[in-house]
DNA sequence: TCACGATGTGAAAACGCTTGCACAAGGCCT
DNA sequence: AGGCCTTGTGCAAGCGTTTTCACATCGTGA
């Protein structure tokens, strides 16, 4: 396994420098030379050690992917859309969650990715502007998803428009209590994602002449416990909601087992909708928003690729930034129905 | 940002030697000397390149994570596992995916994890005797998941203990056609997992004294939409089963989906259960077998840097190989009941 | 026939760190 | 007082690549 470039050498009777350049497909090597390293190379099992070619190169050849927590179908999805694209031009991705003990101080204090990555996706930071500029201060190249900032390239959903469309669903049905489960209130990452949503909801709201009552706002904390959690709050009210909108659909999944289990129909006594198209949400008939992950992954993930081999072959000219919508669809199935003539309370 | 050692070592007025050592905490530094030297970098905000002295130590702190695949839940959670315990330790996390083009095969026989890992962590590896040669022979320290390999350290659930669990649970309401969707007839990884759940499925069986109908055993592929797919064939069947041991909660949810489409209703007329307790079953009131997939993550990889450490500091000895089982437990929710009365038949 | 650009090749200097070895300076013992 | 560990430090040799530069060699046009 040892083998390394001078043994190839050796055995090919050329310098180490010749073996690199035959190796790597550069110019300037007679055929007849290159066809006899490559099969001395390929006869001792002969691999490049990349931490010495990228000590020598200068280049680390990995991208580093910053989400609040792997493992969470979004982020799951996410990192294997960039892995995707990202291996097929030799780049490693590191992934750092910013939800973890410390969260994203310890992030912005020990910024863990210098001198480890050539460029940086922040998916959803949870960052404010100062600790943001200590980030773009390392001189990292940057690309954000999941949410605009000035002066830095990004794609994203238009959260305010997905938000709007699934409430203005639920409003073009006649509902005219919706309740929103989102991420406000205590708001564990203080992203935008949660925020842009519940502009969309209100404005949904005006557009159907409702008024916005803030006792149907709880929080959910994006996972399906703190779904049902928001929405056993929301039956203990005086008069509950007869629609939901969950801001992602784990959310929305946990919310209706809890009203089926208080008794209710859904979507006979209550509807809701989430966002997202979780891979199983076919499959519970859950009406919801649909966006795609993958593709948003291997979106980003070809946009920090392409500027970061733009940095090496062109000018440093200022690169222009480059905010791109990612296309959502409502899909609807059979959690949402017209409002019930009369609202149903749960039972005790 | 591109303060090197040598920065470091020109201001603090100390060799880089020197500033190497005190940095690491490594002995033989004067007290005054290090308080110097750690001031003097973290002034000049100094972080040791990784590349540089990975190539220095001649170690690469990596570990490799063999999956099918990655965004699939339980990989998913796997690996978020995996990075936890890694991270702590210093070191990175490489996915290697066996699913994609090429498959396993490309994967053995371009060996892409040579030269860049310290230890591989193989998670339900695809591959047959003569692959698995090929990977052993890099050298590379190896340790499993999912499945037990003769010479290889590795952890695993009892596949066959929880499917008999699981099918022992149906039969014990009463059931006599029970059905089993998994992975085998089509194989697209030919892992074992889905072979020995396969065993546990026909001993359950005869420990019940049911025998065994082949026409009950249906591939699922592992994903919501193989489960709804197979869920289609078992009711197009004469005599349609009724209860259905799915090998992944997926799986089961796609089947559950179709069967209630059709008009059954679980569990008055079919009883399902999975495996997994994926994050959304208990929402969706899925009874399964439990299996605490970012435990195993977690215990995997500290087994693999156990050894690795053991590696550097201790006797060459033969490593003493190490199978770990890992426990299940049954989790009774809503899908499953006691055998009806009679056969419930989809309504067409 | 001679200078001259192409072309192919090798020597050696990076890249930024770690670490073995040599060595100086003190303390401690006898 | 003289030898001897111990402690603190620096020099320099790696680690395995890439890449610059210089140097042959060969053909080619004048």
């Amino acid at each position: 396994m040892g083998t390394t470039i001078e043994d190839v050498a050796r055995a090919a009777q050329v310098s180490v420098a010749t073996v690199s350049r035959a190796l790597r497909g550069l110019p300037n090597v007679a055929p007849s030379t290159r066809e006899r390293v490559v099969a001395v190379a390929s006869r001792l099992d002969y691999v490049a050690d990349p931490t010495a070619s990228r000590l020598a190169v200068g280049r680390r050849m990995v991208v580093g992917l910053v989400v609040p927590m792997l493992g969470q179908w979004y982020y799951a999805k996410l990192f294997s859309g960039v892995e995707a694209v990202a291996t097929v031009s030799g780049y490693d991705v590191l992934p750092f969650t910013t939800s973890g003990p410390g969260g994203s101080e310890r992030f912005v204090r020990t910024l863990p990715f210098r001198k480890r990555v050539d460029g940086l996706i922040l998916a959803d930071a949870p960052f404010d502007s100062d600790q943001l500029a200590a980030v773009t201060a390392t001189g990292v190249p940057i690309v954000t998803l999941g949410t605009f900032t000035a002066g830095i390239s990004g794609i994203a959903v238009d959260n305010a428009a997905a938000a709007q469309l699934a409430v203005g669903h639920l409003t073009g049905l006649g509902h005219t209590r919706i309740a929103l489960i989102g991420g406000i209130a205590d708001d564990p990452f203080h992203f935008s994602v949660p925020v842009d949503r519940f502009h969309g909801y209100q404005r949904a709201l005006s557009a159907a002449g409702l008024t916005y009552d803030p006792s149907l706002v709880v929080p959910g904390n994006f996972s399906p416990e703190g779904g049902a959690e928001a929405m056993h709050q929301l039956l203990a009210a005086p008069t509950p909601p007869t629609a939901v909108f969950a801001c992602s659909d784990e959310m929305a999944i946990g919310a209706i087992q809890v009203a089926r289990d208080a008794g209710l129909g859904v979507p006979r006594d209550l509807s809701v909708i989430g966002i997202d198209d979780h891979d199983i949400s076919a499959y519970v008939g859950l009406t919801t928003i649909r966006q795609d992950v993958i593709g948003q992954g291997e979106r980003i993930a070809q946009l920090l690729l392409d500027r970061l081999e733009g940095f090496e072959g062109g000018s440093h000219a200022q690169e222009d930034i480059h905010h791109e919508a990612h296309p959502t669809r409502l899909v609807v199935r059979r959690t949402t129905g017209p409002k019930p003539p009369v609202a149903a309370h749960p039972r005790e």
